[in-house]
DNA sequence: TATCAATGTAACACCTACTTTACTAAATGT
DNA sequence: ACATTTAGTAAAGTAGGTGTTACATTGATA
């Protein structure tokens, strides 16, 4: 399973849901989907989201079993 | 844009699309249209890629303008 | 030239990422 | 208590990734 810290990322930056999902242009449920594992971002939306938090998407996404 | 170096590994290592294809457990199609950029891959699959070439993800995909 | 392996194209179907809208709930502050 | 902000759920729809099947093309080699 991929995981993800998008959330850790988030409140570190002091960022709400509604904050980030505007600085990567979706909306706050594709946000809220990502956070509680409702879905798996493209590959596309996963390299926005390790750049708006200056980072590598390996930093971000991570697989872990279970 | 997001590019990769799919091909560029895969004929490093001397396979055929045939042989990548059964490696990730996709289709030969699945590999064709990521080299020839049809589609990009799910982010699972990327993970996948990167990891049957012994690399992180931005080695094999990144974003190129144009 | 005939054959075979590797690569490529096209069409169809399916599933899922993502949007939009609307509503609920928890937390915080006044 | 009430209002506001933030987070969460749910349903319906669109777009695109992925699989499958079948057929075409290229290149090497006998």
């Amino acid at each position: 399973m991929i995981k993800n810290k998008v959330k850790v990322f988030r409140v570190g930056n002091n960022w709400t849901q509604a904050d980030l999902a505007s600085q990567l242009n979706i909306s706050r449920q594709a946000v809220i989907s990502i956070e509680k594992y409702k879905y798996l971002p493209s590959l596309e939306l996963a390299f926005k989201i390790a750049k708006v938090f200056n980072s590598q998407i390996e930093e971000v996404f991570y697989e872990e079993e279970e």
